[in-house]
Formats: C-alpha cells, structure tokens, sequence
DNA sequence: TATTCTATGTGACTTATATCACGGTAGCTG
DNA sequence: CAGCTACCGTGATATAAGTCACATAGAATA
C-alpha cells in the first residue's frame, strides 16, 4: 500500500503541513494480516503507531494468558498507549491484534517530543486521541462492572457488525474468549437472540439482523 | 492552607522554574471536606485540577446512580480527565469525591494550551499523568474481569490501608458500593478474613493486621 | 464415499454472588 | 436509661454464569 499526502489528510485532518510531510518523511509502513499481533504484552515499544487501514484488536491478557477484549481502533486513530512511551522505552500493557488485513504507520518515537512543542495540531491530535482511548477504558469498565452477560454479548456483537459488516465470521468460541466467558454461555445466549429474530446462526459465522 | 513554591516543588518535582511561579499566580486554591464532591459526572470542567493534600476516589456511575470506584489520587497528582478538556470545555464523565479533607490547586484550562508548548516539563507531567491513569484504568479492568469478589475486597482493603493507614473507619454497606456488590457479601468475607487474622472487625470500623 | 475434525446444541450439575428475611447489638439521643 | 437507628451476622433461597458430559451435524480430507 502506498501512502501519500493525500492519504494521509483524508485520514488525519487538521494536522499541519510540515507535520505531514515530516509524517510521510520519518514514518515506515508495517502491514500486518487478519490475526497478526502488531503488539504483544511486555514488548518494548520502539514507535508510535496510526492506523492507516483496516481495524485493530486491543487485549488486555491475565496471568495465564487469557484474552480479554477492551476495545477497536480504527483507520485514522492511533494507539495511544505507544504514544505515552516516549523517551521512556516502555513495555507494552497491551495486545494488540490485526482483526482484518492492516495497515500502520510507525513512527519512531523520538519524534513524538519533537512533535509535541513543535507542532501544535499534533499535541491536539495525541490529546484529543488519549481523551478517546480513556472514554473506551471507562465504558468498558461500565459493561463488565454493571452489565450481565447477555447485555455485553449484544453490544459486543454490534461493535463488530460496526466495524466487519452484518455477516459475522466467527465462531462462538472465539467470542467467548474476547468476552472472557465461554462457549456454552454464548452459544446458549445466541440461540435466545436467534430466537428474538436478531441473528441468524450459521456453522463459523453468523449474521446480524436487528438493527 | 498556604501553598508556595517550595510546597510545589516537594509535590511536583521536575518542573521548570517559571512554570512554578505561574502555576502560583494563575490557580485557585479549593479546600474539600472529606466526602464532598469534587467533580460530578456532566458537570462542565472549567480547571484542571491538582491534588496538594488529601486522598481523592474516582467513581464512575451507572443510570441508576450506583458509584463503582475506580482509583485513588493522592497529593502531587492531577486528574487527567480534568486535563483533556481544554479549549472544548467537555463535561466530566467520573464522579470524584474526597476520601480525606482535601485541598486542591485549579487551573484554569487556558493555561494548559499554553503550557504545553512553553514548558516542555509541563507536557512531560501531563504524558506521564495521563500514562499512569491509563495503567489504573487497565488494573481496574484487570480486577473486575480476572478476579473473584474476595480478591477484590483484598485489593480494595490493601489500597485503602495505603491512603488511610491500617485503621480503617468505614462501614460494610460501604465498600459494597465501591466495589458494586452487597453488604452481606461483604460482611461474609470479611469474616472469612478475620478467621484468617488478616483484619479485626469492630463497629463501623476495622484494623488491617496482614502485611 | 468413508473418515475425521471442529463447531454447535443441550441437559445436568456446580459455584459465586445476590437477595430476602430476620435477629442481635452498639452507640446515640432525648 | 429507654428507645431508636444504623450496623452487623447468618441461614435460606434465587439467579447468573461456568463446567462437564455427550450428542449431532457440517466441513474437510483421505
């Protein structure tokens, strides 16, 4: 994938041209398939990354590994969690897995503090992109905090038709380690909503009706 | 109570010089009882706000009105949700009460736009300000979506024994609130936990003994 | 086509937590 | 000190979710 000016307003607006330029200057394009980890936990995180295209995965793993889903990030949003680590070298708190074909622009993160006093609509973007990251954090520490199952299993299963389409191809198992429950649960919950007529269920995928 | 430079300085390290002194000419100084609010949810942020002495909690709240406490600030921290608003004058999406009396620095939010390109360390606070919440937040997620109610209570007990000391002055109605559950779960493994002699209970109050 | 694998459906059971009901008691207030 | 109120203890029961066991059915492959 090529990326030029063009690419990048269409996906950051408001940013300022020299920034674009220096973007397009000190950035290196990383495409990552449907299922790669662009982020393990623990990994030193050596540059900021943008998400030029497709959606991303962000985990929060437990002690044995366990994978619980926190939230999407889009094309023209950054993971703000590789932002914070300038100068530092931090390790990562998350993972973060490719959910279709993707593609990234990483950024190394010198440039980052740079950036910051250099170029006002930058500061602007990572503030405003931090903002939008701890809004997600506070609303899925609403679901799991004050929601039941069947609840989160429908805003889970919305989210994804947001982001994939109406045809769902997943199957329950893989939905129910995202939701850190498991396979019985959902299937037993999908067969109620199937009922309700919000979904019909197919063998590996599902489809999405309600609207 | 009085606040100088030296004050600040013990609080904040690390900061410019000139950046001390504006923070003393452009804040306002707030005292809070303890249990008052500091901050409610849709209340419009005007400051951010700077923790001098004292112990704030963090809530966020359902429909309904049921607080479920996310995370303590103690003196020389901010709260970052009060740092993003700038320019947008956004409305606060946590609740944030007063554990202790406590006093607090407010800054008028025009000054955070400024700061951050003249005082390089002042961009450095708010990074570092917004990476630890971050990483609360997640802890928080961690707890709520990996452990048991009795090792959450652990958890709580321990956190609030490190603000409050080992004397603890609150009742069980009460951390079954923060912690979203109910009194007579609580008062069980709470008893559960005396036999184990990591706490001693008495009326509206209790002792953490384990280390 | 026969075989194997994986996904799904479902009943039975277990467990953690919430709720209900009630009784006891400490500490305050008149 | 009498009486009240808020706090605490505890059994019984309800509910949501997780686990186990096993059946069945597509899909994939030999």
């Amino acid at each position: 994938m090529i990326i030029d000016k063009n690419n990048l307003k269409m996906l950051f607006p408001n940013l300022e041209e020299g920034l674009y330029n220096e973007i397009l200057k000190h950035s290196t394009i990383k495409e990552v398939k449907a299922g790669e980890a662009l982020l393990r936990v623990g990994q030193t995180i050596r540059s900021t990354m943008l998400i030029i295209d497709g959606v991303v995965k962000l985990y929060r793993e437990d002690d044995e590994g366990k994978e619980f889903f926190i939230y999407h990030l889009d094309a023209g949003q950054a993971c703000s969690l590789s932002m914070v680590c300038a100068a530092k070298h931090e390790t990562s708190e998350v993972l973060a897995k490719a959910l279709t074909d993707a593609t990234v622009l990483a950024i190394p993160l010198e440039f980052m503090d740079q950036w910051m006093s250099k170029y006002k609509s930058w500061y602007q973007f990572v503030i405003t992109s931090y903002r939008n990251r701890f809004e997600e954090l506070l609303k899925t520490i609403d679901a799991i905090a004050f929601s039941n199952m069947d609840e989160r299993l429908e805003d889970y299963l919305k989210k994804q038709v947001s982001k994939l389409g109406t045809n769902l191809k997943m199957t329950h198992q893989d939905i129910a380690n995202d939701l850190n429950s498991s396979r019985e649960v959902i299937s037993r919950l999908l067969k109620k909503m199937e009922a309700k007529n919000w979904v019909v269920i197919h063998r590996n995928s599902m489809e999405w009706i309600k609207k």
